[in-house]
This record gives C-alpha cells, sequence and structure tokens, in this order.
DNA sequence: GCCAACGTTGGC
DNA sequence: GCCAACGTTGGC
C-alpha cells in the first residue's frame, strides 16, 4: 500500500473539508501537470495520502485521507465551462486523471513546511525543495513516519 | 503584493 | 531541437 503527499489551498480544499463530513467521499481533480498526473495514476484503494495546505496562513502537513477505488478520467476536462477544461483532451483519449478522497483524521498538530525543512528524513521530498512545484508526489516510509512524529 | 522558480508553448 | 516568452505556483 503506497503512500503520498497532495498539496491543497485550504480554501479550496482542505482537511477541514473532509473531516466536516467523514464519509463524503471528494474528487481529487483538476491536476494539470504531467508529473503530478502519472503519480495520480499509480494511487490504488486504500493508499494514504498526506494533505498539505499551501498558499494559506498555516502553511504545512494537516492530516491524513485515503485513496476510494481507482483513478479515473477527470470529466472536468472535457467541461468548457470548468476552469480545467482542456481543449486538446477527448474523452477517447483522456488527458488528465483524477481520484477520490475520503477523511482519515487530522495530525494532532500541523507540520509546518519550517519544521518539515529541518527533518533530515525530508531531505529528498521533493516538497521541501526549492521551487518545486509538485503537487501529487510519493511518500517513502521512513518519511511518513518521520512526519507523523513531528505531528506529535 | 512581490518575485523567484518552474513548466509549457510556440516560433524558428 | 532549441530557447525566449509567457503564465502559474507558492513562499514570504
Amino acid at each position: 500500500m503506497a503512500k503520498w503527499l497532495v498539496k491543497s489551498e485550504p480554501d479550496e480544499c482542505g482537511i477541514d473539508d473532509f473531516a466536516a463530513d467523514p464519509q463524503s467521499v471528494i474528487p481529487w481533480d483538476g491536476v494539470r501537470n504531467y508529473q503530478a498526473r502519472n503519480f495520480l495514476r499509480q494511487m490504488a484503494e486504500g493508499d494514504e495520502v498526506f494533505l498539505y495546505h499551501s498558499s494559506c496562513r498555516h502553511i504545512g502537513v494537516a492530516g491524513i485521507v485515503t485513496v476510494v477505488g481507482a483513478p479515473y478520467p477527470d470529466t472536468a476536462q472535457f467541461d468548457p465551462h470548468s476552469p480545467y477544461f482542456d481543449p486538446k483532451s477527448s474523452p477517447e483519449d483522456p488527458r488528465w486523471t483524477a481520484v477520490d478522497m475520503r477523511y482519515v483524521g487530522t495530525l494532532p498538530s500541523l507540520v509546518s513546511l519550517a519544521t518539515l525543512k529541518s527533518a533530515p528524513e525530508l531531505a529528498d521530498l521533493p516538497l521541501v525543495n526549492k521551487g518545486s512545484r509538485l503537487s501529487v508526489m510519493p511518500v517513502r516510509e521512513p518519511e511518513w513516519q518521520a512526519i507523523l512524529r513531528l505531528a506529535e
């Protein structure tokens, strides 16, 4: 069972939106970057995912969600009224992928970006590298454990 | 609001 | 295939 980290702006969809209805399944769509998309496609039912809050007041890893079902074509890419519309994509050959996520838990405390950067175990995590804009990335087991420990 | 770093586009 | 221009991301 693989582990991941995804970025989101809590104004759009943060851990509180998941926690508001723990049973609900929220589509993770709108990813329009090939590297991030390729990671989305590798996700599978039951995978666990850190939710990272970006571009906000309290930046950092806030909680955990889980992958529900299998990745599927992001429907927004076909919708001309969606901000995520991609005229170059077609239902016959979908370019972008979405997955469904469900709430698992909120961390006891937010692990701030500064804390993440100061942890030697996390040096290889794309998130902490300067200028990294990757919004979906794999997290290795030792990295996962390190972040959990920092949240205690 | 600023701006550095990045990915993508498009002309050549 | 190169690379300049552009739009976006995201921390500060």
